[in-house]
DNA sequence: TCTTTATTGCAACAATATTTCACAAAGTCG
DNA sequence: CGACTTTGTGAAATATTGTTGCAATAAAGA
């Protein structure tokens, strides 16, 4: 599917808020509604918006602390790789997982609500895994910056001015 | 706010899906939708729901490569370490930044197009700043698990038998 | 027991999303 | 060059969803 600047622009505003009206989207894109309409269903259906969701202010469900973990394999064979991918993914604390290149194989970004059931995951992921070589912990101070948004090429400087071409009226 | 466990439930699914419509989280929480609406509404205006986001896939907006990054300051006093954090922050490419403690004063998770990008954001982020000593580059070969939820408590073995009480009709 | 407060479900209502339709632009084929 | 097809549009009609008022229920305190 290839995106024009009004399905960038939809998209930046989107990310940003999925709950604003199909018709105020419209407004700020300079289309109709039925055609903001069209576009984000289009987006949804083609995978390009993969999901929506709310985003849920940790604190607030008792998960105030967020790690980072460098984790390093001992073995770098693939199903070895993923086995520890199916481990990781499936824990529910483990918000985050990347495989990297580097100093590490993984980068997990981990949830909980106290250093107790950390210590509990360490064990339940690292040490009780003879393939994990070493992992480094990061204890986070401040969340500075969180998000999933992406920058939207041109989205900034997109004009939008014109409605794409007719009018489609008759009166 | 103090949540009980249908906001917990509620939550819950809205972190995966805050399109289901009302009276559909209202059949799976067992409570009628104008309740899930008032408690909805509740969570967005206190707070507890942050945001209401679309998830783009980076790959479609040319977005491909997400990148780890820690990054060792020199001087930690606190006016250096927030003009750090606005430097950081204000960058569109840096999609995540966590003040850390450990080997590292901070976390980024950068989203970019190409390594060319990248390498001018090095430049631009910790080169021409004379307060980073050091920084560690982790490029992501695979994005294993990516989001922003957080484990709900008891919200897997909530059972939500019962609605609350009341049948509030007079027939 | 009685009162107060909080919360519910139902039903009417308002707002929003979705579909339908006639038309315009651009490309294709003869 | 002209007829035809495809694609996409805006406006209007329809369907769905969110929102609010109200009476009733339950829990807590006097």
């Amino acid at each position: 599917m290839q995106l024009d600047r009004f399905d960038l622009a939809i998209l930046g505003i989107l990310q940003q808020n999925n709950m604003m009206s199909q018709r105020d989207i419209g407004h700020a894109v300079n289309l109709s509604a039925a055609a903001v309409n069209r576009r984000i269903k289009a987006l949804n259906t083609s995978g390009i918006i993969q999901a929506n969701v709310a985003v849920i202010n940790p604190a607030s469900v008792n998960r105030e602390i967020t790690l980072f973990v460098e984790v390093e394999m001992v073995n770098e064979r693939k199903e070895y790789i993923d086995e520890a991918k199916r481990r990781f993914t499936d824990l529910i604390a483990v918000q985050q997982c990347y495989y990297v290149t580097g100093e590490a194989d993984f980068v997990l970004v981990i949830v909980v609500s106290s250093m107790i059931e950390y210590e509990q995951i360490t064990r339940q992921l690292f040490f009780d895994n003879s393939n994990v070589k070493r992992f480094r912990t990061f204890v986070t101070m401040d969340r500075v910056k969180v998000g999933l948004s992406v920058s939207i090429p041109e989205a900034s400087q997109a004009q939008l001015v014109s409605p794409p071409i007719n009018r489609g009226s008759n009166g």
